[in-house]
DNA sequence: AACCAGGCGCATA
DNA sequence: TATGCGCATGGT
């Protein structure tokens, strides 16, 4: 990584990075655990995404295995937490690949990473995902953050916080063709702001009890609890089965499969199944 | 033009 | 416990 202008903090920092982490910017960003990254043209041919989280944006390339992050200098902590750096997931590939396809589905998918992202930001998102695909997920959570969130940047918008869609009412968030969600997300929204959900103390009570309380919110099963566990809190036993990982199981498995024989990263390993199962499709 | 999407809540058996 | 259905909308 390096910071725009500071080439001798720029090296210093590709090489602090380079043991320990796997980093692949497609992988961690396509295999559908944020929704506020786009890949955009890069000189060279190369890989970059741009995106906005945690309050900040950042623009991120890769060729050579060197990753690189142009963003405000102030804001490079904040990135290298986001990105999980800390966690060796090498180590972490190695303990899930206790079975043939999980093997397959973990080097495929080497260089995912499993993001800090904002607590509040992966529950209303993965409340929109519900019943829904990937580009209209996108879509709604970009209208939501353009309506609702700051201008940080020209263009670039902060995602709401709750105490803001706490005070919206369905009539205003009926642009962003939500359907039947967007109930949900308001009362997830209150929830959040009053205090009778508190999201900073969750991770605490462990993936189970976590999942448990989260599904106490209306629009919040199983699923979608597991995933704003998984994201939000990075609590990585959380297994989210979707129809995808439904069928993963299925093909690859049975009815016997128990996600606890990848604990405790059964939600890490879970994201090499889904990346795989998208990508590569196969049955 | 059907079928389906990172589901949930509720009814019915 | 296990299915089945409607929910709102648009991507493929």
């Amino acid at each position: 990584m390096r910071l725009r202008g500071n080439e001798a903090i720029s090296r210093h920092d590709a090489i602090a990075l380079a043991p320990a982490s796997e980093l692949s910017l497609t992988a961690t960003f396509e295999c559908g655990q944020c929704f506020r990254w786009n890949r955009v043209e890069a000189p060279g041919g190369g890989i970059a995404y741009e995106g906005a989280a945690l309050g900040g944006r950042a623009r991120l390339t890769q060729a050579g295995g060197i990753v690189t992050i142009d963003a405000a200098e102030e804001d490079m902590p904040l990135w290298r937490e986001y990105f999980d750096l800390e966690l060796d997931y090498a180590d972490i590939r190695r303990r899930v690949s206790v079975d043939e396809h999980m093997c397959r589905a973990a080097e495929f998918g080497a260089g995912i990473r499993v993001l800090r992202q904002d607590k509040w930001e992966a529950l209303a998102s993965f409340i929109i995902s519900q019943c829904n695909n990937i580009p209209r997920i996108k879509k709604i959570v970009e209208t939501l953050c353009a309506l609702f969130g700051d201008e940080t940047a020209p263009g670039v918008f902060s995602f709401p916080p709750p105490e803001r869609v706490a005070g919206l009412t369905e009539a205003e968030l009926s642009p962003l063709r939500a359907g039947y969600r967007a109930p949900y997300v308001i009362e997830a929204a209150k929830a959040v702001a009053s205090g009778a959900l508190a999201l900073g103390g969750l991770a605490e009570l462990g993936a189970r009890g976590a999942v448990e309380e989260l599904k106490k919110l209306p629009g919040v099963g199983e699923k979608v609890a597991s995933c704003a566990a998984l994201f939000g809190l990075h609590l990585l036993d959380c297994f989210p089965v979707d129809t995808w990982m439904k069928k993963a199981i299925a093909s690859h498995y049975g009815a016997d499969f128990d996600p606890a024989r990848f604990s405790p990263y059964a939600g890490v390993a879970q994201q090499y199944m889904f990346y795989y199962e998208r990508v590569k499709g196969v049955g």
